[in-house]
DNA sequence: CCATGGATGCAATCGATTTGCATCCATAAA
DNA sequence: TTTATGGATGCAAATCGATTGCATCCATGG
């Protein structure tokens, strides 16, 4: 649940945007500011790791609204660059906050057995990703990376290959 | 459907290996050699780049078998380490026959237009993988990488940020 | 040829996500 | 402030990929 890695650089995930920062937002393109869209809000603003619809839907407490409600909103949210959705390979969606100006480009480290999440910096293959895109003419080239491994605290006693 | 590149080096996809020879490995682990099973390693066999489950069923032909059955055998194939499945992130899984010996670790470039596939040759991240497994002192790591983009046949009429 | 356990067909089920629709309400206009 | 209006929400049903229970089947070893 918490970060096995807590003292290097993870510009990205402190999030201090405040929530009428957020709201405004929705505002400058006419959508509404609505209960739901701002506990949805709250809840990304306190999770610094990817969360699922699930996730968020069970952390908005008093503020609970339906889930195809947290489902449409991320759609939203998505769609205005405010989040951006992961993919680590289990058929779940996850979001994170968006800071104003990031296009949260980056990637993960997820621990196989708790399902800890590192926050990974820097965006490795992108001199190469411009050499692919080259060599078979293909143009608007990104691509989707994500890491993953067993964490200090889920690694196995008689370590087999470490 | 075809790959818009054929002329650089794609060793891994040149599948030969004699349909005796896979179902021979059925028989070593004793698996039951049935006509499902010969008829995916057949369509396993003949195509070049990942496919579906539903994509497998549909090129079954004559040899028609339960889409229950085409899951339950990639998933049997999975384990016995004969297909290697990949996540393009579209929520579906597809599946590569792999050579003998090989893990079937590498990487796609995928056309977001007309879902073109291009076998990329080589793993980059692997050192940098490594410095972040010691990094945040995870073990075992591996990483899922896929590329996206427009092939030359998609790309628009008026490049706007080619 | 027989016995047996794996394999298959079929239908039901599951989990994530989407969608139709009636109702509601945030917001702009009067 | 009142109004009307279209976006937003709740609820339930539907989708979709994938899995599973179960009875039957058949490939394989003896």
């Amino acid at each position: 649940m918490s970060s096995p890695c807590s003292r290097h650089p993870h510009p990205h995930r402190l999030i201090q945007q405040p929530l009428t920062e957020l709201t405004e937002k929705l505002r400058s393109k006419s959508r509404k500011i609505t209960a739901p869209r701002q506990a949805i809000l709250e809840v990304l603003r306190r999770h610094q790791h990817p969360i699922t619809n699930k996730e968020i839907h069970a952390a908005l407490g008093t503020a609970d609204c339906d889930l195809a409600t947290v489902y449409r909103n991320l759609h939203t949210l998505e769609d205005m660059g405010m989040v951006r959705r992961f993919d680590f390979g289990d058929g779940v969606a996850r979001f994170e906050l968006l800071e104003e100006g990031d296009d949260g480009h980056h990637h993960h480290l997820v621990c196989t057995g708790c399902s800890a999440v590192v926050e990974v910096e820097g965006c490795f293959p992108t001199e190469l990703e411009q050499a692919l895109a080259r060599r078979h003419g293909f143009t608007r080239v990104t691509h989707k990376l994500e890491f993953f491994g067993l964490c200090p605290k889920c690694a196995p006693a008689a370590p087999a290959s470490a």
